[in-house]
DNA sequence: GTGTCAATCCGGAAATTCCCGATCCCCTGA
DNA sequence: TCAGGGGATCGGGAATTTCCGGATTGACAC
C-alpha cells in the first residue's frame, strides 16, 4: 500500500493540481486542508506518514503547523512546499522541524523524491536550496539572527520610505550612525539592497505595504 | 477538437498540477511558460484559443504579459489565476485587457468554466470578485497613474531588489534610460523614494512580499 | 501634417551607499 | 575584578546611484 498523505494549501486549484499529480505518482490522499490550524486536526485523526503543506497560508502559517505538529504527533514527517529560496526560509524551516522543504519552482518529481526520502528518515532540500544550508553553517552569525531593537526600528523607519538622514534626524543620531545599522540588517539578513529590505520587512510585519 | 491553450506560471509544480487538471477536462495545453516573455513569445507561435497564467510572475508579470498580449494578438482570451480578490486587483486586470479573473481558492471547476466563457467571447470573474467590479464602478475615484508598459516592467523589476544596472542589462537598454523610467514611475505615482515604490508594487500586484 | 507621448539616450551635479576603522558603554563569566 | 563580546555611536573616502535638465525618434490620433 501506498505512502498515505495529507496535504494542505490554501489555493483549492492548486490543491487539486497537486492532489491529482502525487495520486498519480502512486501517494493516497487522505485528507486535504486549507490552512495550517485545519491540517494539524486533519494530522491527528488521520495519522498518515507524511504531511505536506504550503508554507504561506493565512491565519496559521506551515511553519507554525510544524512546530505544533512536532509537538502532537512527532512519528509524522513534513514537507513544506514554497517559493522561497532565501537563506533565512530554509533555516528557519528546519529549526521548525522541517523534514522536506521543496520549491515550487521544480519539477514534481522533486516532491516525490521528498516524500520518499523522509519517509526513509532522510532530510530533503531541493536543489538549490542545500547551498544555502551549507552557507548557514559555515557563516558563524546565525547566533545574531535576531535583530536588535535599534535595528528593528531603523529597518522600520526604512521601509517606511524615510531616507537615512530624515531617520537620523527622528532618532537623533548622526546619519553614519543610521548607515552603520542599516549595513548590520543587510548583513544579518543577507540581503544587499534597499528594495529586498522593504519586502523583508513587510513579510516580517515590521511595516505594512 | 478540444480548446487549444498555453499555460503560465513560474512554479513548475503548480503548472504541472494545473495542466493535469486542464487535459482531464477536455482542453488541449499546447506549451507552458515560466514568465510572462516567454508566454508571450509562445502565444505568437502557437496562437492558441486562451492563454491561461498567474499574475504573479518574476521579472515580467502576468498583466505586462496581457497589455503585450492585447496588442499582438488580441485574437487570444487571456484568463488570469491570482490569489489576490481585491477591487484594485480586479479593476487593473481588467483595465490591462483580461477576460477572464480566477481565483486560486476556488475550484478547478471554476476555471475551466472561466476558459469555456472566454471562448464564447463572454467576461468571466470568479464568484466573489465581481462584487468588487460593481464597486468600482459606483466609485469611480481613479483618474490615476496608468503607468506604460515598461514602466511597469521597471517597477516590478525595481520592487524585486535589481539595481538599475542589473535591469539595464536585462531589458538590453541603457541605464539612463532605466532611470528615465523611474523618474518618470515617481512623477507620477508621487512617489519619491525605493522604499515606497516598492511597496506601492506591492499593494497593486506588481510584485510580491 | 501637426501634436502628443512613450521610449530611448546623454552629461554633470548632488546625494547616497559601501567598506574600512574607531570609541564608548554595558553586561557577563572566569 | 577585569577581560571580552556585542551593541550603539561616529567618521573618511571611494564607488555607486539618484536627480535634473535636455534631446531625439517613432507611433498614433485628430
Amino acid at each position: 500500500m501506498g505512502i498515505r498523505l495529507v496535504l494542505a494549501d490554501d489555493h483549492v486549484l492548486v490543491r487539486q493540481g497537486l492532489k491529482t499529480l502525487l495520486e498519480s505518482a502512486g501517494f493516497v490522499v487522505a485528507g486535504e486542508a486549507a490552512d495550517g490550524r485545519e491540517a494539524v486536526r486533519l494530522v491527528r485523526t488521520e495519522n498518515p506518514d507524511v504531511a505536506v503543506m504550503d508554507i504561506s497560508m493565512p491565519l496559521f502559517n506551515g511553519l507554525n503547523a510544524a512546530l505544533e505538529l512536532g509537538r502532537l504527533c512527532p512519528r509524522v514527517k513534513l514537507v513544506v512546499l514554497t517559493q522561497h529560496d532565501e537563506q533565512q526560509y530554509v533555516t528557519e524551516a528546519l529549526r521548525c522541524g522541517v523534514k522536506g522543504y521543496v520549491l515550487k519552482s521544480q519539477a514534481a518529481r522533486d516532491l516525490v523524491q521528498a516524500i520518499e526520502g523522509v519517509c526513509r528518515g532522510e532530510v530533503y532540500l531541493s536543489p538549490g536550496v542545500a547551498g544555502a544550508v551549507a552557507e548557514a553553517y559555515l557563516a558563524p552569525q546565525h547566533a545574531s539572527a535576531a535583530l536588535s531593537v535599534r535595528e528593528r526600528q531603523v529597518l522600520q523607519l526604512i521601509a517606511e520610505g524615510h531616507s537615512t538622514k530624515a531617520i537620523a534626524a527622528r532618532l537623533a543620531i548622526s546619519a553614519k550612525t543610521v548607515e552603520s545599522h542599516r549595513s548590520k540588517l543587510m548583513q544579518k539578513l543577507d540581503i544587499h539592497d534597499t528594495a529586498s529590505l522593504v519586502r523583508y520587512a513587510i513579510r516580517h510585519g515590521v511595516t505594512q505595504a
